[in-house]
DNA sequence: TTGTATGCGTTATCAT
DNA sequence: ATGATAACGCATACAA
């Protein structure tokens, strides 16, 4: 990457337009300038096609008008959701985005949260996994889904309300008898909540329900036992399964064919994320749809406007249903999306 | 977002040391420094937690260490891929990413560009859609997918060799009246090769072949036509279709079964990119897989070596296929893969 | 070998 | 209202 050839500065522009520097940059900040010299150095901007270098603005202010987004991977969809929504709010206000993937490599993430310290980047916009994180107290931070400390705002879907939408759902397409599947890292509160908001739900509503809940290290083949075990003698157990992300209730589906159970006819599942084909088109499965671009736009107020006096602790943003073929909705029977 | 209190700066490392601002930067830098010298200085860097702020260096140095990566939308399954791998090589070299959403907007593809000619960025990676987008000679940039005038580097998937080797795969899977569907706009020389590879690959095989050729601004729908005018009386003319893109391979199948045809039993179906479900699950559909990360890393590698000398114009990368449940491999037929 | 001085492009504080 | 000058944090040529 050979270096670049002059840009024009400041400097060039007093010169070309014969005024001092000062002049310039009052011209450039929209500081009160006589007309004659306004003219002046507006027509020898144009000129030389001259741009205000921000790295060099920053330096004096102190700002780098650049944010941080910290987050796993940028192939996961729903992260890639975030990840787009994101960078179109930060645009929005003239921020860039500097993206960070930490590939769930806590050091990783200290290393760019540590970065950021270093006044290389004007905030951070965390979806983080390292429970350690040490933050100072004074660099602007959102989390996402995690609160880090208690410092820092923390936005995230309504989980609990989730997980209560989905059994609401069930109960009001005839189910009786449903499951709850979950895997994922323990210390991960949110997703405890759609358990807690499913059961609640469940109960509100009389449907009977178990829980299969399994750690990160233990391999997906337990749930696929868990579901042979309840599908004994041609009669499967459950008349509906609540997954705790899309991505399980894909592979659960595909469980589901193994043992030769239709869906939604035998059994119906909703999935959790809201995450769709091709980023855009019709969801995976039926789901509860996480607002991305409402935590989008939420992270960046909250790390932008400096209505500083009262972060709210913890933001829960509110979720939706939406029918993606693998429940029994009557309003969608004559639809043949979602195979 | 408020300002941040002061970070520790060389100067006062040097005060803490006892030493002259010079000889830490030497230490920072890996110049010769004598012993006790550096001991002091590296000590002081640790006890105030010290980091060489990138900006000020990159100012002097004018070079900022930071790349932008133009993209149209990182929700889009094989954009997320490029951006997640190139995001990798970039950090492998010590570069920041600046992730740049150009939405398919040509003004603000060349706002971005502008951006980085003003010194803002050291290098582009684009893959754009302005057919007029105006990139200084000096400014690094390596496209991807379209080529930019004929001074930068192109890289892309060897999109002929992937017609070919769809039209080879239908024939070695029994395949005798073959159809490819392509939509997208008409200076997208790229995706014209697949369609000239297919050619070739069809007549070498001995296929016969139907094209179907549609513009951005046509709907949908008449590719769902055209189907329908070819499976009249229960049977189709096509045993097999290749698709332009994984994401038209999905649509097609939807109509496919709404016309009551069987994949792959009827009617095969191979599309291109290799879009996998969740980003890392498996394929949507039997495809031609582009090289993500090979593209990515030969982007940067064009970008980042200094071997400026001899950039070659246009770098085509291998593409292989890959089985994804539309085809009748029959090495995959056990799998219960891809419903 | 170590310290000093200058400049990168900008903004802000002064005199004028 | 305008122009000169210092300072931001760092690297480097040059002096000690």
């Amino acid at each position: 990457m050979k270096k670049e050839n002059q840009t024009p500065t400041m400097k060039d522009v007093a010169r070309e337009a014969g005024v001092a520097l000062g002049t310039v940059s009052k011209v450039v900040n929209g500081l009160p300038v006589g007309y004659s010299y306004r003219k002046r150095v507006e027509d020898a901007i144009k000129k030389l096609n001259y741009q205000v270098n921000t790295y060099a603005q920053g330096m004096k202010a102190g700002k780098t008008y650049t944010v941080a987004l910290l987050i796993p991977n940028a192939r996961d969809p729903f992260f890639a959701s975030l990840i787009y929504y994101i960078n179109i709010a930060l645009s929005r206000q003239k921020y860039r985005m500097l993206l960070c993937s930490t590939d769930f490599n806590p050091s990783l993430e200290q290393e760019y949260v540590n970065m950021a310290q270093f006044n290389k980047v004007d905030g951070i916009i965390g979806l983080t996994y390292n429970p350690d994180l040490i933050v100072e107290e004074d660099t602007p931070f959102v989390a996402i889904d995690r609160p880090i400390g208690s410092r820092f705002p923390c936005v995230a879907s309504d989980n609990f309300a989730g997980g209560q939408l989905a059994a609401e759902k069930f109960a009001d397409l005839g189910c009786r008898h449903v499951a709850f599947l979950r895997t994922g890292s323990s210390l991960n509160n949110e997703t405890n909540k759609r358990r807690s908001g499913f059961e609640n739900g469940c109960l509100a509503r009389g449907l009977s329900y178990e829980m299969k809940i399994l750690n990160d290290d233990e391999p997906y083949a337990l749930f696929e036992e868990f579901l042979m075990e309840h599908a004994r003698e041609g009669k499967f157990d459950f008349d509906g399964i609540f997954c705790v992300t899309d991505r399980l209730a894909y592979l659960v589906m595909k469980s589901l064919k193994k043992l030769g159970l239709r869906v939604p006819e035998d059994v119906q599942v909703i999935g959790f994320d809201g995450i769709r084909h091709f980023g855009d088109a019709d969801y995976v499965c039926s789901t509860i749809v996480q607002p991305a671009q409402e935590i989008a736009e939420m992270c960046v107020e909250l790390l932008v406007h400096e209505s500083l006096s009262m972060k709210p602790p913890l933001v829960c943003l509110p979720v939706t249903y939406a029918y993606g073929g693998t429940t029994k909705d009557p309003e969608a029977e004559q639809k043949g999306d979602n195979p």
